[in-house]
DNA sequence: AGACTTTATGGCAAATAAACTATAAATCTC
DNA sequence: GAGATTTATAGTTTATTTGCCATAAAGTCT
């Protein structure tokens, strides 16, 4: 599970993951929020254009939270079953 | 020192709390990974219509790592003083 | 293989982000 | 309070996102 987003590619597995773990399609989780099917697929798929509010609409969606830290360089793997 | 981005809104205050204490105006930030000072300006403010590319630029700027979790209930507060 | 579900891709229209430049407003410094 | 720095706002242009609708492609199951 990787939680760590670098890049909007992370970033769009990490919520591909999460969905998929909640057995939610992208139909599914759009809805929840007014987010159409094919734009769930593109900011999975890593759209570096997808608008911020896109991201937070998703995140609310998938029950995720966004933390931002200072850079971990050490820090490489996660740790982790937890979720 | 919030971390918890909810919204973005907070994402920007977390941004230009993190900004200052690197001790960066909006300009030099910018000029770090090309965006110009007016972005960042709406960034901070908390423009949802932020493209998610900027934010990643801005954090890279910045020295910043975005994580994505589940959402803690709980975990109201930060602990703290650790950036 | 065939039917069904899910995801990816495309066109169109409306809305809007970001660069650029300029400038107004706010904040700091002496 | 004047002067300098920093941040906010505005107009224009170009590029892109998103919703909508449709459909293609891929995956799943019996």
């Amino acid at each position: 599970m990787i939680r760590k987003a670098i890049s909007p590619e992370s970033l769009g597995s990490v919520l591909r993951e999460a969905r998929k773990q909640k057995g939610l399609n992208q139909t599914a989780t759009g809805r929840l929020v007014d987010i159409d099917q094919p734009t769930v697929s593109k900011v999975e798929q890593g759209s570096g254009g997808t608008q911020l509010d896109t991201i937070f609409r998703l995140l609310a969606a998938l029950e995720l939270e966004m933390v931002i830290q200072p850079r971990s360089k050490t820090d490489v793997k996660n740790e982790g079953d937890n979720w």
